[in-house]
DNA sequence: CATGGGATTGACT
DNA sequence: GTCAATCCCATGC
């Protein structure tokens, strides 16, 4: 059997429950130009819980959201920061996971050059992509990326690797003041690029 | 058209 | 632990 080329996930894969998905995507492979990271941290956005960009309604800002699974929704957060999701289950709902952490994986010294010009201090590998903000920073995606298709690209997310096998810890998500019981967040264990706090 | 609030980060007490 | 930086956009007048 031929050996698996790098390609984007299945059409189907991110039209499903967004909570699901967000389980599924940890492990799985983020590229953009030369960098490329292995995921160890997301999160489950519901146009049915108020933490969601998208409970609002459709917006121009959330047209992305609600637009067909399987695209980059890319935002500005705090003024600052570019977050990065993937938009899931069926057109017409409003559902993504967020991107909050990864494990640098290819072009790292890009990562930390980029890094560095923001501004950072501790540019560590554990400190490249170890938050939503960082590694949109690191690996240089900018808000003209929203809507792109991420199983071609320029942002893509392949499959996880063979024999990919860590334990996924479920917590609360993090920097959210609506809907906070909801245990909609997922990371590898133990793993040094997960955000803080770690649960 | 004015206002206010963030799915964050880094620096500082 | 606290706090400011800084942009987009939803909301309300």
């Amino acid at each position: 059997m031929a050996r698996r080329r790098a390609e984007g996930l299945p059409a189907g894969f991110y039209d499903r429950p967004v909570v699901q998905v967000a389980e599924e995507l940890i492990g799985c492979t983020v590229s953009y130009g030369e960098c490329s990271g292995a995921i160890v941290e997301t999160e489950a956005y519901h146009d049915s819980e108020p933490a969601c960009h998208a409970f609002v309604g459709l917006t121009p800002r959330t047209e992305t959201l609600f637009g067909p699974p399987g695209r980059a929704y890319v935002y500005r957060s705090y003024g600052i920061h570019a977050l990065l999701n993937a938009v899931c289950e069926p057109e017409g709902v409003g559902a993504a996971v967020l991107i909050r952490a990864l494990e640098p994986i290819a072009g790292i010294e890009q990562m930390r050059a980029r890094r560095a010009a923001s501004g950072a201090q501790r540019l560590g590998d554990a400190d490249l992509c170890s938050g939503p903000g960082k590694l949109t920073q690191a690996l240089g995606i900018e808000l003209t990326e929203n809507g792109g298709d991420l199983r071609t690209g320029p942002i893509r997310i392949e499959p996880r690797s063979e024999g990919w096998d860590h334990p996924v810890v479920i917590g609360t998500r993090i920097g959210i003041t609506k809907a906070v019981e909801l245990e909609w967040r997922f990371s590898v264990a133990g793993n040094r690029n997960v955000s803080r706090p770690r649960p």
